[in-house]
Formats: C-alpha cells, structure tokens, sequence
RNA sequence: GGACGUUUAGCUCAGUUGGUUCAGAGCGUUCGCCUCACACGCGAAAGGUCGUAGGUUCAAGUCCUACAACGUCCACCA
C-alpha cells in the first residue's frame, strides 16, 4: 500500500468521504423491529440562518450520540430539518422587497408569501449545506421545513384540539407592540437596554378638594390614558385619599384613588399613575381592580382620539413634549428627576417597544404545565446538567399564559373562523369551519366566513417538531416506532420556549414524552468570555476555520473545551488542540503501517493477533490501558460527560498510544530478525490501534474513516461509521501490569530528568545503574533492558542487589529502588546537590505530615484501620527513601 | 429583588462517595533536541496557602454557614 502524506489533510479527505457516506445512504434509518430505535430530532435552525459557532458544539453533540449509537447497533435516527422563522424571515425578505422599492403592504398577501417561498427555495438550505461540511450524519431523507404540509396539519390539528377544549382562547392583552415593524413581539425578542431617562413629579388635584397627590412618571405621555391612581393600602400618606378621586390634569377626567399591593411606597411618591391600556404592570393591576382600558394610540404609537385634540396625531414623543409643556404651563410639574431605567427595544429594528393593548390568541398553560412539571420531577425525562431541572420547575409553576398570536404573514395562518355575527371557531379547513358556525349562526353563508389574519407564533410548530416530523397526526409507522425520541440536545436559553413545551405538547398529544434525556449544552463565547454577536465581529464563520484546521478539529476542540454546564470560550487559533491532535493519530498510524507494508506479504494480516495472548509486558499493559480506555469512554458518554470521553481518547492515545507504546514497538521491531514475530508485534498494535480508532469516531468522524479505509483492503460498504464499537474486555485490565509499567516508565524519566538537568547532549550516551532492594523490580528492569537502553540512550547497564554507589554519579530513588548516572567530568555538582536536596525537602515535608497524624492520638484513635496502615507505609517509605537520599547527597563527589 | 451557577498554576479547566505522593491536565513560558511516524513533533523544567472568614471532623480542594467577586436566567419600582 502507498505511503501515507506525511500530515493528515481534511481538505482533501472531508468531502470525498462525507459524500460516500451520504450517497451510500448510510445515514439513513427505517423502521426495523430487529433494532432498538434511537432518535434524535434537531434543533431546527431557522432558515434565515447560517452556520455560526452556537451550531457546532450542538450540532456535532447530537452526531457524537447518533454515531455512538448507531456504532452499538442501535437504529439510528437523527431527523434534520429548519424552522420558518415568522419574523427573521418576514423582516428579511421586507429588507429585499424595500431594495426593490416596494413594501410588503404594496405587494399584498398572496404575492408576498410568494416571495417568501421563492427566498426560502433559494436560501433556506444554506444552512443544512454548511451543516454537512461538519461531518453530522443527520438522515437528510427524511428532512422536514416547519411550514411543510405535513407539519402544517399538525399545527392546525392541535390548534383545533386545543381550541375545542377550551384551551385554546382570545382575549385582550398587554404585548410588546413594535409600532415599526407592526406587530406583537414575544418577550425574548425584546431586548431590555439600560437608558438614561427623566423621572417626572405631576400633580393631580383631588375632586372637590384643595389637597392633591403626587405620581411619579418616566412616560408622562401615557397620563392621558389614565384611569386611576395607585397607592398601598398600608400608606399611611395616603390612606385618607383611598376612595376619593382626582381630576386628571390635561384630559379632564375624574378617575379614582385606589389601593393596591404592587405598589412601592418607597418609590417615587409613593402613588403611581394607573395606565392599563400601556403598560403591563398596570394592565394586571387594571384587572384586579376592575379599571377601565383605554387605549391612546395607534399601531404606530401616534396619539388617537381618545385623547384631547390637540394631541391627536402626534408621535408618542412629541406629544410627551406637549403634555410636559402643557403640565409645566398649569402648575402641575412639580420636579424632574433623572433616572436610570430598562426599555424594551425590538430585536430586529431596535424601535422602542410600546406595551400595547390588543386582541390576541392564547394558550391556557397551567392544564398543560402540570403534567409536564410531573414527568421531569420524576424523573421520566432526565436533564443534564440536573440543576436546569430547578430552573424549569420555577417557570413552570409560576407558568402565564402564551399568546400565540402574531401580525405577520409569514408563518402558520391561526386556523381560526369568523361568522359575520361575531361568533367564531377553529377548524382544520373552511368546510370544517362552516359546519362547526352554522350551529351557533344557522343563517351563514359559507363565503361570509373570514379566516382569522394573523398567523400562530413560530414556537407554535416547534412544540410539535418530535412527533409532527414523524407524520403526526397520521398514526404512522415511523411515529410508531422513532416517537418518543431519546435524547434532545440543546442550548439552555431556550428551555422555556422549546423544551418545556415540547414536554407539554408531547404528553397531550401523544400521551407520551417526547424524549428522555435533555443535554443542555455550553454556549460559546469569545476569548474574553463575551457573547458571539455580529456587531462584536466575535464571531468566528465555521466554514472557513473547517477550511483552516478541518471538521474533526473543530469538532473535537469544542468539545475539549467545553466543561459540563459552563460556557466556552472560544478562539479559532484552539482549533489546534484538535488538529494537532487530528495529526498525531494519523502519524501513528502511518509509522505503524509503514513498518507493516516492509514486512514480506503474508495473508495473515491481522488476523493473527487475538489468537494468542501476548506474553509480552508492554502488549498486556496497552491491552489493559486500552479496555480502561474503552470502559471510561463508554461510561462518560452514557452519562453525557463528553469532556471527559474526549480527554480520556486523547490521553490514551496520545501518552498511552504514541509516547509509550509505539517507542516500545519501535524497539521490540527494529530488535527482532523473526519476520513473524516483527509481524505480530506490528499487527498487534494495528489491532489495538484500529479499535481505539472505532472509539474515537463518534467524535472524529473524518480522520477515523481516512485512516481506516487505509488500514486494510476494505469491501463496499466496510466503512467505520458502520462497525461497532469496542466491547470491553474487564479481564485485560490488569492493575498488577499497570503497577509494573509505572516503575519503569518512572526510571526511564528519571534517567531522562538526569539528562536534561545535566546538560547531557541527547546524542551522548550514558552509564546506568540500578540497585535494588525488590526481587520483582530488580526483574522487571533486567527483563526490559532493551527498552531502558533504547528509551534512555544507554551505553551500559548494570542491575543487582545492594550496588555501591559509583563515584560522580547522579542519583534518584524510585519506589525504593536507587538508580545511578555515573558522570565523572560530565556532573554538574551544585546542580546534582541541588536537585537532590530538593527532594529531600519535598519528601520531608510529606513525612512531616504524616508523622503529625500518626502522633496524634485521635487519628490513631478514630481513623479506620486501613488509613493508618497507609499512613504508616508512607512513613516508612517516606523515611527510607529520604535517608538515601541524603546518603547519595553526602557521597556526591566520593 | 428572586433563583441558579462559578471562584484551584500566567490563561482555560479536571479533581466522582472527605483518607492512594492530592494539589493535576492542556495551552503559554523556560531549557535541550529536525532521534530513521509526527517541529501540527520529542524530552525535561519552573509555576498554586485550592476566593475570604468561620464551622463540622481524627482528617476538608472535597461537607456546612456567612461574606465577596464574576456570570446566567427570571421578575422588574411607575
């Protein structure tokens, strides 16, 4: 077989092998009964999106637990797809269409969604494109869109379900109104910025009185829309006023002085104006006290005419001026403060967001959120990390509403019907609809019926996505046999708006959780710990950094740097970890195969390792540290503790593997004249190698099968994606040969710590001699001379029972045993002295210690037998060890 | 204001039920090496009172309490 490049490329590799991988159809999952389902539905990114860093550590996760998966023989399922995005998609499409210098309004519903579907065809794919070229072995043919027919019925079905159970209803409510964009925002699409503002003092005089009260205001402008003010029923200030009324300044209307508990009387005065058309707070409070609403501007936050005249029209800011002006004018501005305060502005246009009365779709959620409370409190589905459980547990129980609702177009239409008379009903179609009225309005006409305009929110269809990707609501075979799916992989930000309703909707539609394990994972951040944003220029493009350092780079270095539950930080330049790392396994196996490929051609291969245990002490300890190797990694992903799976394959490999193993193959190869022993030796290592190579795919899709398919001739079809993962064989982990291997590799980097310290050009060789006081450790080095000798570039060796010590030599004590450098003319004294007393002082201050527990007379006293044992031989060994070390030190020069 | 999390080497983080030489790894730094797989590499070294103050215990990086700093989410005082 050729000669492998000397450096791994993933340009080159990637494509070719993600493209057999795919075309082969190898990613693909069916209903099997043979098989023990195992599915996974993505995070469906919108398709407004591209490809940014948040993706990847997902992204290449859920591939982690699929190919695991599908490596154990589970039938693997991982179903990709994209969300429609109401409002990104509608806003980029608005952004084109005002380039052309039409508006969506101009161009009309129909021919507007037109557009969408033509952008949404031309880009929407973009990021399943990119998504690839990171190695996921998503099931691309059962690729689903949110807006897609299929998932579209499902969203009518439960809209109609809901609605028919009285889950499902219209009210009014305070949103946030983007007055720009037209239309109601949900709450994680405002965002809250801190702005300096005023904190303005007016007076309202009392009905009938001399006496007025004082309301402090940041938005004096709403004053018009008054319909009480507020004060604690416990205000001492106030409590004579409660009950009376004022004369609301400006408008010239008498509305009442009420009390309430939301009140703070520390704040401002103390009495709050009472606005419940344009804000929140005062919405609640409205209902709790029975005020009326009344509603002072339009849909683009001008003043209406339910106020003054001289208002009307005006921006919500000039008329703020005006009502100052006017207020300053009467008297009645008492004072301005400046004030530090929060303002929602919308996400997309950055307008400032005016709470806003209107009519809006809900969802009741407390018959919705019991259920799903319960399934994760017992434990049926499990989150990971555990603690976000309490996070999800105090939103669930404090759980609103959900207004679903949105003024958009682009999105699910709400499936709901109105009668010309006013009644309404949600049904699947018109025809459903015409049925459904004619009960309570015997005389419609069925093309009287309006459909309702605005469309569902989009988190409306992702609550389905585990079920409605499966054909829901279709009893289908699919559903049957993928639904529930098992594992959902996600960022923790969107546990309100995903996770706990897909919980929701799962139970009460199929009566049956939608998954059993949730893995939140890390967010990626900068270097400095900031958050990826674009107008940061943070945020690195994954395309280009799998251009620089390759898929498995980025995918393992993610997940190298990403600690359970904390956020990454991230740079591109860490991709080396994964690269280097990438690279490292590659040089292994290209010098294991070259030696191999000298070898004359035999028909063995590899199939002669496994017949025959190895007698061998450093083939047994790789076996041992390899079946560790295989047992970490396996219990670290079952329980979801990536980090240390990928550590562990990277310590094994690279230490275990590389600095150990394959120096001892070296030497025990270039040693032997038996080819059938140099080719058991070479095949041996292949073997182990292959299987760590298995192991690590999951992680490092790309660079495992390269290699792979260059191991061996491998048949259509032998591909490693589709072997299986290593069992592990407990009975090779051998703590006896491990012991074993320890002493020696800590000789050989002590004679090696010799070296260095002593300037001893690597070139040079040297003189060694152990004297040792352990029968069994004296046998180990003398049957591993030649390792000694190779791996510490030994002139001459020299092993026995009580040696003396040779003049001008450096000297260390390893589990008991001495080991001598003879350097006449190369020591460097002080050096030597230095490093010896150095030691000295450490061991000391370890026996120190040791020695103030076994002297105190309640350790001794209440400590388990077994600790004192240890204490003991530590002290022993401590002691023993220290006293030839000080003998070495005094006998230095001698 | 409420909840949760974090604080260990210059940086980023491991450290499972308190007790194995427990004070670790990677990066960075320093020293020496292009040793016939790999300089994307090899060998070696320096570097930390484990946030602070108490407490429990024979024994605390590990358990408890308080505090501090940082972070996240939720609710937000008009």
């Amino acid at each position: 077989m050729a000669e492998l490049p000397k450096s791994y490329n993933s340009q080159e590799t990637e494509e070719k092998i993600y493209k057999n991988w795919e075309s082969n159809g190898y990613f693909h999952a069916q209903v099997n009964p043979q098989k023990t389902p195992y599915t996974i539905v993505i995070p469906p990114p919108n398709i407004t999106g591209i490809l940014h860093m948040g993706h990847i550590l997902n992204n290449t996760l859920q591939d982690v637990f699929i190919r695991w998966k599908r490596m154990q023989g589970f039938e693997a399922c991982w179903v990709p797809g994209t969300d429609h995005a109401g409002i990104a998609t509608q806003n980029v499409v608005d952004k084109a269409l005002r380039k052309e210098g039409t508006t969506i309004r101009e161009l009309g519903r129909e021919k507007f969604l037109e557009r969408v579907w033509e952008w949404r065809t031309q880009y929407g794919g973009t990021i399943n494109t990119q998504l690839r070229k990171l190695g996921v072995s998503c099931d691309w043919q059962r690729e689903r869109f949110t807006m897609d027919e299929g998932l579209s019925n499902a969203v009518k079905e439960v809209f109609v379900r809901l609605f028919d159970k009285g889950l499902i209803y219209r009210g009014k409510y305070i949103v946030n109104w983007c007055p720009r964009e037209q239309t109601a925002l949900s709450d994680d699409e405002v965002n809250s910025v801190e702005r300096k503002g005023h904190l303005w003092y007016i007076k309202y005089p009392i009905e009938h009185s001399v006496e007025s009260i004082i309301v402090a205001t940041t938005r004096p402008e709403t004053m018009l829309g008054d319909t009480a003010v507020a004060v604690n029923p416990k205000d001492d200030r106030y409590k004579h006023l409660i009950g009376k009324n004022v004369v609301l300044p400006l408008a010239n209307r008498v509305i009442p002085i009420v009390a309430d508990d939301f009140v703070e009387p520390t704040f401002g005065t103390g009495a709050v104006k009472v606005t419940p058309a344009h804000d929140p707070n005062d919405y609640q409070a409205g209902i709790r006290l029975n005020l009326p609403q009344i509603i002072i501007m339009d849909t683009s936050a001008k003043m209406n005419k339910n106020v003054p005249l001289k208002y009307q029209g005006l921006d919500r800011y000039e008329c703020r001026r005006e009502v100052l002006r006017d207020l300053e004018k009467e008297n009645l501005l008492v004072k301005t403060e400046d004030h530090v305060h929060n303002v929602g502005h919308c996400y997309r246009c950055d307008t400032v967001i005016e709470p806003y009365l209107s009519d809006q779709w809900f969802v009741k959620m407390k018959p919705l959120a019991e259920p799903a409370l319960k399934v994760v409190l017992d434990g049926k589905i499990k989150f990971y990390p555990e603690r976000y459980t309490k996070i999800y547990e105090n939103w669930l129980t404090n759980i609103r509403d959900w207004c679903i609702s949105r003024q958009l177009w682009w999105g699910h239409r709400v499936p709901a019907y109105y009668a010309p008379d006013g009644n309404f009903t949600a049904a699947r179609s018109l025809d459903e609809a015409y049925e459904k009225l004619k009960i309570k309005s015997p005389n419609i006409k069925k093309e009287d019926i309006r459909q309702d305009d605005d469309v569902l929110d989009t988190w409306f269809s992702s609550w389905l996505w585990p079920f409605s990707v499966h054909g829901f609501p279709e009893q289908t075979d699919d559903l049957k046999y993928f639904y529930p799916t098992d594992t959902l992989v996600t960022a923790s930000d969107i546990i309100f708006f995903w996770v706990a309703r897909m919980i929701m909707a799962g139970l009460e539609f199929m009566g049956e959780v939608p998954f059993k394990q949730v893995y939140f994972n890390s967010l990626i951040r900068d270097g400095q710990g900031r958050k990826m944003s674009k107008s940061l220029g943070n945020s690195p493009d994954p395309i280009e950094v799998i251009g620089t350092y390759g898929a498995d780079a980025l995918r393992f270095t993610v997940m190298f740097l990403a600690p359970e539950g904390q956020d990454v930080l991230y740079e591109n330049e860490k991709c080396e970890i994964g690269r280097n790392f990438a690279n490292k396994i590659w040089n292994a196996g290209r010098f294991l195969m070259m030696n191999r490929d000298q070898l004359p051609i035999e028909n063995d291969q590899l199939a002669i390792v496994g017949s025959k245990p190895s007698e061998d002490l450093t083939d047994q300890w790789i076996l041992s540290r390899f079946n560790s190797t295989v047992k970490d990694v396996t219990n670290a992903v079952e329980n979801f503790q990536i980090v240390d799976a990928v550590k562990t394959l990277y310590d094994f490999l690279w230490k275990d593997f590389c600095d150990w193993y394959v120096e001892f193959v070296k030497i025990r190869f270039q040693e032997s004249n038996d080819v059938h022993l140099k080719r058991a030796i070479i095949n041996r290592a292949l073997k182990i190698y292959e299987e760590t190579l298995k192991l690590l795919h999951p992680f490092m899709p790309f660079v495992t099968e390269e290699i792979y398919q260059h191991l061996a001739e491998r048949k259509t079809g032998d591909t490693i994606m589709r072997a299986s993962l290593p069992a592990v064989d407990t009975t090779l982990i051998d703590t006896e040969i491990e012991t074993q291997m320890d002493f020696l590799q800590n000789v050989i980097s002590q004679v090696r710590t010799i070296r260095s310290e002593m300037n001893i050009p690597p070139s040079k060789t040297i003189d060694f001699v152990a004297s040792c006081n352990d029968f069994d450790k004296q046998t180990l080095l003398e049957n591993n001379r030649n390792l000694l000798q190779k791996l510490c570039k030994l002139e001459s060796i020299s092993i026995g029972t009580a040696l003396p010590k040779p003049g001008y030599s450096a000297s260390s004590v390893v589990k008991g045993q001495e080991i001598f450098v003879p350097l006449k003319g190369l020591i460097d004294v002080d050096v030597e002295r230095e490093r010896l007393q150095k030691e000295i002082d450490r061991l000391e201050g370890q026996l120190k210690g040791v020695m103030a527990k076994l002297t105190n007379q309640s350790f001794v006293g209440k400590a388990p037998a077994d600790v004192i044992e240890k204490e003991k031989s530590k002290q022993q060994n401590f002691q023993q060890t220290i006293e030839k070390l000080k003998i070495n030190l005094e006998q230095l020069v001698g």
